[in-house]
DNA sequence: ACAATGAATATTCAATAAAATATTCATTGT
DNA sequence: ACAATGAATATTTTATTGAATATTCATTGT
């Protein structure tokens, strides 16, 4: 059997996206048409629709990645195991703030992008707070294992951070403070919650 | 010198507001024509102006009314001296959260014009902000007197009570959840911050 | 002088049509 | 049969313009 060259339709899949990603970071979502993804590809824009439902369906498949990339920085944090875990949790909140707010501000096409998504998308939004939830309860665990922290239910906590710090999480409201402002108050609910984490 | 009726000119302005509250309430802002208001205070639409900057500083002094009630409210909570702070802080979260949900699902239209009037003047947003900082610092104090908490920087804490509750206090985020949903974070929320508070 | 107004002007809104774009589908080539 | 396409259709933006509304101002009445 010859070697055949012709791509799987997974890598095909694979080389919209990217078309897409460039061109979506660099004039965003709704000033790229089809047609210029579909070209980038050097295949016809109907074709585009063998791979993907519709442009939001390519839209959702990077925000889906986006989001996936600040949980796995986040994660790398939660995994650091020679650090205490309160010195992590207080990391995963202060990097989460600066991911969303150098998002915001430095890649506002792609923040505008997400946004768009996840109005239409809630799952994918859903799934993200799923993902960070997890991510919570295994810091938690592994702080109780240690003898660092005293949780009582780790669920009812791990949403309780969740919630705690859904200011430094919302695209939508880092204009209204600076990055050094929110940092502050990072520090201020990471130190109160610790308060109420510790074994004593 | 005879009675002299004719109105003083906060009177007339204090006019002005209802008529305009009765408008905006029933047919939202943006939908409320000056002529209208005018028309309800027996005046021309041009005479508004001798009152008023324009219609945006209407519905301003609407918006900051809206927020002092609000204030008014949780104040009211926090004055309730014969409960203990953790009760307190409890109620004034739940409540904040419950005026909120409810301003956003019962009165769209007013929520509408605040969120119109918020977005060009921050700095009611930051006076309100303001607001109930203090209210918070001085239900801090109070627990602090009784011996209930433990707290090392009043202001610090407040702030980071704030920035904890942000989720229950943006009428945007209201869609996100049910109003059951959203209070079973808040009393979450509530049990976290109060572990790290009380003094034991 | 002051309070108020009607008429003039500036701004915003809404309806429409034209153009651009997304999406579908019958057909083509392999 | 499958991958891909161009052309047809559906949907969404954009541009335009007339109407509605906000705002100003010269004038009027007190």
């Amino acid at each position: 059997m010859v070697n055949r060259k012709p791509s799987t339709g997974d890598e095909i899949r694979q080389r919209i996206l990217e078309a897409a990603t460039e061109r979506f970071a660099q004039f965003g979502y709704n000033k790229t048409t089809m047609a210029e993804v579909a070209r980038d590809c050097d295949m016809s824009a109907a074709n585009l629709y063998r791979y993907f439902h519709n442009k939001l369906d390519i839209g959702a498949n990077l925000a889906c990645d986006c989001l996936a990339a600040k949980r796995e920085l986040l994660q790398a944090i939660v995994h650091q195991n020679e650090r205490c875990a309160a010195e992590r949790l207080h990391d995963v909140v202060l990097q989460a703030l600066t991911y969303t707010y150098e998002q915001w501000a430095d890649n506002p096409r792609m923040n505008e992008m997400v946004n768009a998504i996840c109005k239409e998308r809630m799952d994918i939004v859903e799934e993200h707070r799923r993902g960070e939830h997890l991510l919570l309860v295994e810091l938690l665990e592994d702080g109780v294992a240690r003898g660092e922290f005293q949780v009582v239910d780790l669920d009812d906590t791990a949403t309780a951070i969740a919630t705690a710090i859904t200011a430094f999480n919302v695209p939508l409201l880092m204009p209204l403070y600076s990055l050094g402002t929110f940092r502050q108050r990072a520090e201020s609910v990471v130190k109160l919650m610790l308060n109420g984490l510790r074994k004593r």
